[in-house]
DNA sequence: ATATGACCGTAATTGCATTTTAGTCACTTA
DNA sequence: TAAGTGACTAAAATGCAATTACGGTCATAT
């Protein structure tokens, strides 16, 4: 088999097990079954594989995205259940999950890197999809850099935030009425 | 002079300039020109003295945000202005400056309880104010908790989180024209 | 009655020896 | 001879013992 791909393979496990610092590359090498020197003949280094094994989540977690929303269904809905989803992703998918304590905890600035980069991602995702729904006429023309940005952070912040200096947790109703009722109802035509 | 006075004046200075974890008792003993014994019938502890001076700084802060607003402004020119003043503060402020450095940096956790207490604060003065004005049917009554957290997280991703991932700051017309035509707007009877 | 600072146990820091790790490269293998 | 390898190296991380610094107390002084 692609030795490429085993690499791929068993740095993935590697990360989402132990994180980018605590993987090293003797025990990529082992797990994938391959020299430590191939390692190098298709990565220059720790973080260029890191930053392989990015890319391939950032595509699943788009996937993941598309696969909640529903043709036809308003741009209110859509971009509703598609953050939900991208939010819920931070938590279940493995290696996103473990980055996230990683950056808390251990403060590596690959890590922290990598996280903004995936972040960058999702507003440029949720930009991207408000841009075809306002050439189809169904949003008002706007700042879609700053609404998507600012849709972003108002998801993390309810979502996120909110829990971790709240005892309870914030209803999804009480959410959706909230932002139904001020940035999405200002964004239609 | 009272005691008391001094010991929270020495603890003031002391803890705008070194921060809480690098600020010792002796320190404040000495620069108050008392006993290290005496701080300790006034306050019970380090973190007792340090959350009375906490309590002073909430104090200004409150009172810089009443003084930049206009009697009889709209809600949103007066919310605008006491968020941005209150943010100000945020940098402006050596002690405020000061601790949310020494959060990023040592991850002192008295330093972190009393970073939220202070935002808890500035969320609930911003909701006080809401409030009021619904009161006197300016503003639809709404779910104010939720609105004034979404209005200073909003504050807080614009003007602060944007300029640490982007290379450009927000221009305040920019967010201005944002939230007006979004969160403000709907806000309104 | 109030104030003090020497004193105490613990926690943080320092300096140093040891180990671990990313990345290289001379050598092997197919 | 092109592709693959793991012993090797320099640098960084870790562990550890000795030392220092600190918050809080209390017997004594004012």
């Amino acid at each position: 088999m692609d030795r490429r791909q085993e690499i791929l393979e068993a740095a993935a496990k590697s990360f989402s097990l132990f994180g980018y610092k605590a993987t090293t590359m003797d025990q990529v090498a082992k797990i994938a079954n391959v020299g430590k020197g191939t390692i190098y003949t298709f990565f220059a280094n720790k973080e260029d594989l890191f930053n392989a094994i990015v890319v391939k989540l950032i595509n699943e977690m788009r996937a993941e995205a598309d696969s909640v929303a529903v043709e036809g269904a308003s741009f209110e809905k859509n971009a509703h259940a598609r953050l939900m989803q991208m939010l819920k992703f931070r938590e279940t998918h493995q290696l996103y999950a473990k980055l996230i304590d990683e950056e808390k905890e251990l403060r590596t600035p690959a890590v922290k890197e990598v996280l903004e980069t995936i972040e960058k991602e999702i507003v440029s995702y949720i930009k991207e999809k408000m841009e075809k729904v306002i050439a189809k006429g169904e949003l008002k023309p706007c700042d879609t850099e700053l609404v998507a940005y600012l849709l972003f952070k108002s998801y993390l912040a309810l979502i996120v935030d909110w829990g971790k200096t709240h005892d309870d947790e914030l209803a999804e109703k009480r959410i959706v009425e909230l932002l139904s009722g001020t940035i999405f109802k200002s964004l239609l035509v």
